[in-house]
DNA sequence: CCTACATATCAACTACTGTTGAAATGTAGA
DNA sequence: TCTACATTTCAACAGTAGTTGATATGTAGG
């Protein structure tokens, strides 16, 4: 991930609307759920949903397919990964466990077959 | 954290200027940098840069403590870390092994004693 | 094929955010 | 105290982002 796509991902996460989206179908998990009952769950029209998804989705951090009339969103849990991990990358020059565990175990943990789970 | 917190950190990470002065913070690690060098090294002007690490102190990803003529500021870990944790929060309804191995990397972390190390 | 449903697109408006230049505050040394 | 250095504050401007309403696309059932 670099720099674009970082600063794409945190700004779409830094609106109310958009943050709850993530966070509901973070929850959702592999299910994902559809545009119709995102837009009920986050509070918002569904033209404006819209907008929002179209964003989150090139921002890489939600999926989305085509289910009869419906369109179902997941979340981009590898996107979301990679995230965290270019913001803590270089953590206190290499040394994460100096200054934060959480960083030194999300540096050391392969997430390359997450998105299998998700076919 | 809360909503409001997550939103503020969010839209502050999701601005060029801000979160290149959040990992040049998070690569220097305990020391910290002072305010005119983070300005060179993120490329921006010094009552500019002063705008934004007001926002960043505000959204609790910085901390600022005054050395002499400078004043050297430190990424706030624990403030990271939280951030992270509440966006992945309840991944896959509690079994975060399901769809991200560092989302449960992260949700075993206990990190209460990270802000120790900076006093 | 026609209707209803689900989602997406577009243009216009409003409000917010980042930048700039000038000036103020705070700190240290001569 | 006077001067230089480091950082912050303020007001004004320009560009961008989010919402709204109207309209368009795509899909399934009668």
């Amino acid at each position: 991930m670099d720099e674009r796509q970082a600063l794409a991902a945190f700004a779409a996460l830094g609106q109310e609307h958009r943050l709850r989206v993530v966070r509901a179908l973070v929850t959702a998990g592999p299910d994902g759920l559809a545009a119709g009952v995102l837009a009920e769950t986050v509070g918002v029209a569904g033209n404006n949903l819209s907008f929002h998804l179209k964003e989150l989705s090139h921002a890489g951090l939600i999926t989305s397919r085509r289910e009869g009339k419906s369109v179902i969103y997941n979340a981009a849990y590898a996107g979301l990964s990679d995230l965290v991990q270019f913001l803590m990358r270089d953590c206190c020059q290499g040394h994460p466990e100096v200054c934060n565990p959480a960083a030194a175990a999300l540096a050391a943990c392969d997430c390359t077959t997450v998105d299998a789970l998700h076919a």
